[in-house]
Parts: structure tokens; C-alpha cells; sequence
DNA sequence: AGAGTTTTGTTGACACCGTCTACATTGGCA
DNA sequence: TGCCAATGTAGACGGTGTCAACAAAACTCT
């Protein structure tokens, strides 16, 4: 009953995402092909239409559990900074969006790919929408405990959820080839973090 | 001599790069072809492979393109900001590029393009490389003229060509439903850069 | 338990794409 | 003027996404 091919796969629907995310981080996304997983996990091409009507529907779907996987990782990393004030915690948040993004290559290629905002169905939009959330009331808690509070709570919100953003999209990409390969990468997070949230206190 | 067919095109390869930027423009780099481009130029579909020997290298180039665009455009505004110190040039420079972006859609869909990082030619890699450095050079001039004179300039660097870039991604996204849109762009874009790079004295 | 229905996978087809090769036309240069 | 390199064409190949028709298994209901 093991290696026997059987008409059923059993749940091909995970095996599908997980090989994309196989193929994405060992090949790039460029290389991502529905008869290509389908070939990989020895079933027949259209099997994972099923599953997956479009391509953009795998993407999409994928990109949906890369914002899952965003928001557990900066609240849990949010609740278990110390001290565990509004800007130790927005900080915390930062760091732990930056760190995830570098971890999860493939799921952030994924998050940041151009066909997925065309064809973004409900899930994902939600999927974004509930980060999004995280970050804004993160903010406005910051901002009520006195720091940046002169400020619009949607420049702020945005203002702090773009600059992980882009510093990991630049991070990630060799053509940028900032040389700081030497660096311990939890120092070097927590160093550029403190430029976005500062958590010392402003010299007076 | 005009409207007839002749064998030649005469300038096939701007003609191609400019049918390029508007088919991203209207319906998105997904729909990018090298046939498609042949079809609306009125060309055999391997014409363009005389100009573009793949399609990374239309890519490619269109990403080179849009470089040299940003590194002009950045430094124009650097040039032209008032008062021309340190700061506000760094800030100048931040709010260019955001302008741009937010501007040439389809040439930062193009600089931003995940198959672009892979197949990137010597010529595309240098044009990344003048901007980096120009950046740079503003950054440590800005460091000399005492602001974050204690950081490493390389964080420094990274940290002020990636938050642009991050904005610039979030912005453009249609997914990240920042209700905005009522804003004046200008203003918007001086509010972010001055989160960035600060051009008023710090409260003593 | 067994029949009917829904889900899941297969096969084959279609149109499109990128890219290669062989050939045709042209423009420029010796 | 005649040759050659540059440019465009025609055709082919393998690859892809997606659809429709069919087959097998799983589920459901009596």
C-alpha cells in the first residue's frame, strides 16, 4: 500500500503547494509550471487544475499563506519582546517581518509577485487586509504612548509597514549587492529596525 | 513612402522597447510577449529576436532603462532642491524617486521584475551600480554634515534606498488599499521622505 | 450492502509562447 | 558595382496553460 501508484493521490492539494515552494526557492519563480509539479509528483498534467483552475490561482493561493505565515510571525514575535511596550513591540513586529521574509524566500517571492495583485481573489485580499490591521493598531498604540503622535495613523501605518518591505526585497536581491554578508544577521535586522521604530529613548 | 510595408522597420528596437512599456502599462507585465510585440508592430513574430535574444534580455534591458531613468531623476532633483545642503539634497533625492516610481509604472514593474535579478547583464548591473553609488555619496556627505554620522554607511545606504523603494512597491499596489487617494501626491510623497530623512532640526 | 452522485485524476486537444535554423531582402561599404 | 553584414521572414520544435470528454475512486443515502 506504500510505493503501489494509486488512481488517488491522496492530498495532492497540499503536495502541490508544497512543491511549488520547493521549485520557487531552489529555481525562482520564473520556473514555476503547473505540468512541471504535476510531472514532479508523477501525476498526470491537468490533475492539479483541480486544485488550482489558473496559475495565478497557485500563486494567489500561495501568496495567501505567505501573509498567514507574515502575521504569526510579528505578532508572536511581538509577544515575546521585552519589554513589552508599544515600541518595543511595533520594533519587535519590524525585526520579525524582516527575519521571516529572509527565512521564507519563496514564500515572499511569492507575496511580492506582479501576477498576483490582478487576479487576487477574496481570501488573499483578506489575508493582506488582517496584516495590515496588525500593523495600524500597532501603530496607534505607539503613537498613544506618545511617539510619533503628530502624525496621520495611515502615512504612519504605511510609512512603517513599506520599510521592512523594502528592505528585505533589497536584501534579498543580489543585484544590490550591499556587502554585508560578515554581518550576524539578527544584529543587522535589529540595527536597521531601530532606524524605522526607535526604541531608545530620543536624546533630550 | 509612408504608410507602406517596407521590408525593414527602420528602428525596430525603440519601436519594441516603447510597445513594450505600453503593454505593461495597459494590461500588465504579465502579459508581456515577444509575439504579441511582433504582432502590434506589424513584424514576423522572430523579428524581434534580432534585437532581444530572449526574453529576459527585453527585460533586461527595459530594467537598465528604467536605472539610468531613476539615477537622472534622483539627481535632478537633488540638484534642484532649495536650501542645497546635505539634507535636503538626501531628501530631494528620496522624494525623486518616489515620483518617479509612482510616475513610470511600467519601468519600475520592469526594475522590480523578479526574472530580471537572474539573467542581469554586465550593462544592467553597472546602471543599479551608478545609482547605489550615487546614493551613497549623498549619504556619507550627509553623514559629514553631523546627521547619522554614527551609523555604518553601508546600513546607512541600505537603509535610505530601501525605504523608497518600499514605499514606492506599497503605493503602486493595488492590494494594500491605503486610502489615500484623496491626497495630494507631493505632499504625500515630502510627508514619507521626511520620515526618512529628516530635513528639520531636531527637537533639542 | 448497493446504487447513484460528487470528487478527483487521465487523456487528448487547442492555442499560445520562446527560440532555433534556414532563407530572403536590404543597406552600407570597399 | 558588387559583396557582406545587418535585418526581417517562414517554418519548425518543444514547452506551457487551459479546456472538454472520459474514467476511476470516494462519498452518501436508503
Amino acid at each position: 500500500m506504500s510505493e503501489a501508484r494509486q488512481y488517488h493521490h491522496g492530498d495532492l492539494h497540499a503536495a502541490i503547494l508544497e512543491r511549488a515552494t520547493r521549485v520557487i526557492e531552489q529555481e525562482g519563480i520564473e520556473a514555476l509550471s503547473l505540468r512541471g509539479i504535476a510531472r514532479d509528483l508523477g501525476v498526470s498534467h491537468a490533475a492539479p487544475n483541480r486544485h488550482f483552475r489558473t496559475k495565478a490561482d497557485l500563486l494567489s493561493t500561495l501568496a495567501r499563506v505567505g501573509w498567514e505565515q507574515i502575521t504569526e510571525a510579528t505578532l508572536r514575535a511581538a509577544e515575546e519582546v521585552l519589554p513589552n511596550d508599544a515600541h518595543h513591540r511595533l520594533n519587535a513586529m519590524g525585526q520579525g517581518f524582516l527575519k521571516w521574509a529572509l527565512k521564507n524566500r519563496s514564500m515572499f517571492a511569492a507575496v511580492t509577485h506582479p501576477d498576483v495583485e490582478r487576479h487576487a481573489d477574496a481570501e488573499l485580499r483578506q489575508a493582506i487586509d488582517e496584516f495590515q490591521q496588525s500593523v495600524r493598531d500597532a501603530v496607534v498604540a505607539c503613537q498613544q504612548a506618545g511617539r510619533l503622535s503628530n502624525l496621520d495613523p495611515a502615512i504612519a501605518t504605511l510609512y512603517t509597514n513599506s520599510v521592512p518591505f523594502g528592505l528585505a526585497m533589497s536584501l534579498k536581491n543580489p543585484l544590490f549587492g550591499t556587502d554585508l554578508s560578515d554581518r550576524d544577521i539578527d544584529e543587522l535586522v535589529a540595527d536597521l529596525i531601530e532606524l524605522v521604530v526607535p526604541t531608545a529613548e530620543p536624546d533630550s
